[in-house]
DNA sequence: CTCTTTTTGTAGCAATCGATACAAAAATAC
DNA sequence: GTATTTTTGTATCGATTGCTACAAAAAGAG
């Protein structure tokens, strides 16, 4: 009677019955990329299960349900891709080179290096909370204000460490640079090439003492 | 036999006939708010109905599909709403304050103002290219590289009459503004207040002779 | 009035939507 | 071996999708 726990994954202990015949990280990489490139709605179960390999039977057994597939598509993109765009803002020894790097990593990522994958940002260009799913709108929303929420704390870190002066309105340049990468996605997806929105970024970090 | 032509709208000479039951302008003005918000996958038919008071087959009578309807919709808000942005553009007299115009417009019109009309730009936002309408997502693809071509006319003009150094990459600077704008779109429909998208705008015009 | 034209509401089309019932299949437990 | 458990593929479920056939209704043309 006893289900598994899809959370659980592949680390479930199944010691009885029909093992798995597909990978399930794999399987859910490819609904991950589908999801990301036609977005929730516009993405059917048909879609994802030929994507995936398997029929809707192991989808369901597997995933739950085609919300609860998409939530955790969402973290598996969120664990997969984030080190992209935030790992050289966090290694770097200065505020304006954390968003020197923010920038530039992000014009880079979101053009689809280093693996060729889909263009602009799937937590920015999610449109699933005004497509009727308040739910699963919530976590993407959430996920979009992590941006500014460290952006604000390490400028916040900067005044602290002297490396901007102290009058600087903190939330409003975090807004800014925020902003700027929120449209390197739109840019990205109509096909601007990595050097216009490199060329952006540094557009964005020449006016970083003003 | 002869149908007539919806691209006539009410302009059509109906001599005969029983005479349409409802507003085809007040109608349309429901629809493209309705995809504005949703999109075009996550509205429906019966949503559209709904919202326009009118029947499917009245509906399919005045517009013949839901594609022609999306694209006279997107029409429809081009004329009713770009005025918003663009008006102060057009009419300032150096290209700062035509660039100044266009973003603090922008943060005004994104965001509702004056009207209470949906957040973020219709165009900006539509992501109906991705959701397998190439001929759709081609207008709006279009309609989003328009702002582009104006930033970087103005902006050549302005090397002209020499309000920017000769040096200046227009393309570039075209990107900027086009990023920031697009980036506003995204922040107004999570719900920035107008103000912080016009200290983003104030930001972003901070560094004009860099 | 009758004839023609167009719109209307009802009712329903085939196709697809997300999701499942079911039994064969494939593994372990005993 | 038999019993139990879980996944598999097939074949669907009821609901909804975009769209339309049809006839009554409402107008002008003659």
């Amino acid at each position: 009677m006893q289900k598994s726990d899809p959370t659980l994954g592949d680390r479930a202990a199944r010691t009885r019955g029909r093992p798995r015949a597909f990978d399930r990280a794999l399987a859910l990489a490819r609904a991950t990329r589908l999801f990301w490139v036609k977005g929730y709605e516009a993405t059917s179960i048909a879609d994802l299960t030929q994507a995936m390999g398997i029929g809707a039977p192991s989808l369901y057994a597997a995933f739950g349900s085609k919300e609860a597939l998409y939530a955790e598509a969402l973290r598996h993109y969120e664990a997969t891709y984030e080190q992209l765009v935030w790992a050289g803002f966090h290694s770097a020894p200065t505020a304006r080179e954390a968003v020197s790097a923010f920038l530039l990593d992000s014009a880079s990522a979101l053009t689809g290096a280093p693996d060729d994958h889909p263009l602009g940002c799937m937590v920015t260009l999610s449109a699933v909370g005004s497509e009727g799913h308040a739910e699963l709108g919530e976590l993407v929303r959430s996920a979009r204000a992590v941006t500014l929420q460290r952006l604000q704390a390490r400028l916040s870190a900067a005044v602290a460490a002297g490396e901007l002066r102290a009058g600087t309105d903190i939330h409003a340049r975090a807004r800014f640079y925020q902003c700027i990468q929120a449209g390197m996605s739109i840019l990205a997806r109509d096909g601007t090439p990595r050097a216009e929105l490199e060329a952006v970024a540094r557009q964005a970090l020449a006016q970083w003492n003003v």
